[in-house]
DNA sequence: AATGAATGAGGGTTCATTCAT
DNA sequence: TATGAATGAACCCTCATTCAT
């Protein structure tokens, strides 16, 4: 149960970053949230860059082993893409104050402006985009692989839109009724089948 | 033809805060861009969030004069509603750098800290949502208004959700699928009333 | 006899540096001994280096203004000599930290590190060299031009090894034998001239 | 053949400090140079000056056994002498930057403000201001001790002084007509006696 | 309406050093 | 003998803002 002070960095940043953004979120933020002095900080890591490209790292790595390799790695197909427009609301649900989607709001502030953030984030959109594709492709066989890969984009637009609507709102409704029509989608389709 | 200081100001602010979001976008840069010191800016403006909030006052009067009181107000709904998608598309069709969505660059980086900003954006989208609403009913009066809202609210976050995607991949082919399914989705339902 | 802020940022600095060097010449040591805010420093100059080469090209200004101009350029070349000599000695006579040339200081500890300030000391010592051929041409006519650069470079590389002398020694006594020798060779050559 | 972390250690940093001064040389530098952690150094040295006085020490022993104890040491005075010139010059014929004198660097960065250090150069150039005069008066028996005194100090400062031109210049030229300067006085006092 | 001097808190980063194991 | 975690002052620089003219 015992963190490192490397973790207790990492872990408060992540949360710091993901509430006020990466810009917003200043050094003495972070050594005031993790108990931290200035020069431990700098022991760890080699700039402010440095932690935000491994709390990003981290937070990419364990939507893989979550999402990828968890929910969407499941058996039966359907039931994968149920699971995961649940997993992304759910997140969401608990909130009491709605501060977006973790990686949308590190796409929204740094794809235009950090390549080295772009690179990671687009890494793991484009393997995200991939598996829903293939998941697609394993509940519609008789679809062709391009219609898969239409919806598993609009899957997707539909989720990081749905929370920006959220976000503007503090409000859940949008995302709830981004949802409803998901899910009726998923199974809409499921009965022509 | 000839622009006041305010004016230029607000101008070069736009572009600014556009891609670098408003955080980012420093009195000084602001200065420089539109070649103003630090008298006259702070003769014009009481401060930097009061250029903010101007900045998006006026991008929100701009959005409701073109979108919501042009596009969305011609006679055909469902010319208007391909009209708005295409409007939406054709904004980032020409552009070498993807920044996003104006509004919802600003939704994401601010919403969640500066209520005097969530408040003018929170009050369009609204107004967007409700127009929508409204034309969508217009072009399917069998359906019930809540079934328009939930097409109107999966509308927007489709767009919304789309250009966050063509902004991580620096890369339009998202919003271009998104879009073609929004216009299949527009005709199909057409198609089926 | 009021000097601009500017003016006095420079004076100070100027001084600090030729006591302590570019390097352990903080900005805060700028600050406090020209009595300035941090904003105010670089509300005049650019940065640290801007301020340091912005001292050394006046300190060159008035070197040019003082040596080369002035002394170097009266009528009696012999006199000139003598007069460049006395000079140089009566500057470090009065002194009771003996702190070196303030030339000397600049090139020792940055010629091989700040190309910008290399630049600048090295086209000032090339002038001087070729002021101190033209005055030993015209005091020794019969003498080849290399002849005279060669004892151009000698006087120089005296007085500047004189003073790395005094200031190991914290004591004039180097440089008052360095002075007797050149001003012996100078009247000696004469003799045999 | 082995080098002990201790000796590694000074190696480097003498090297370190020749290229870029005593106060640019940073603990983390030597850390890297040397490859050793901070335990490590502070184990072998109580602190960053005490490195540097250990280096100036080494380098000063250095210098009296290669130079006071060999060069100048050898029965004929006018050869050593000669020699002398001729391993100052050498030192640096070599190089492609021109760091300058090791020695010189030091007096100039440190004589006026770090006693300690003042004081070990002090008296190397003390000793080998003597052992010139001793070598000098060998040479040249008939005169005065203060004329060897003074040709002492002035062969001295034309060595530092020439090193500090080609620093400026980063170019060897001044340094050879300061040698060939030298040895044509040595060989003219020598036709002369 | 306009200029730019002045302020001082805070930005990210590096420093030499000490401590615990 | 060796490791590297921890400390906090100081580094250069940028920030939004205010003031005097």
């Amino acid at each position: 149960m015992k963190m490192t002070t490397r973790e207790r960095i990492l872990k408060q940043t992540t949360e710091l970053i993901y509430r006020q953004g990466y810009l917003a979120t200043s050094i003495s933020d972070i050594m005031a949230a993790s108990g931290v002095g200035k020069g431990q900080l700098y022991h760890y890591f080699a700039s402010k860059q440095a932690i935000g490209l491994e709390v990003v790292t981290q937070l990419l790595g364990e939507w893989r082993s979550q999402l990828l390799d968890g929910i969407l790695s499941q058996e039966n197909p359907r039931q994968a893409l149920v699971a995961m427009v649940d997993w992304f609301f759910e997140f969401h649900q608990n909130q009491t104050v709605f501060y977006g989607c973790s990686l949308g709001n590190l796409i929204v502030e740094l794809s235009a402006q950090e390549p080295h953030f772009q690179e990671l984030l687009k890494a793991f959109m484009t393997d995200w985009e991939e598996a829903l594709v293939s998941v697609l492709q394993a509940a519609y066989p008789e679809r062709s692989r391009g219609a898969c890969r239409e919806q598993a984009i609009n899957l997707l637009a539909s989720l990081q839109g749905g929370i920006v609507l959220v976000k503007v709102h503090q409000d859940l409704d949008s995302l709830t009724l981004v949802r409803q029509r998901l899910l009726q989608d998923l199974g809409l389709v499921a009965d022509r089948s």
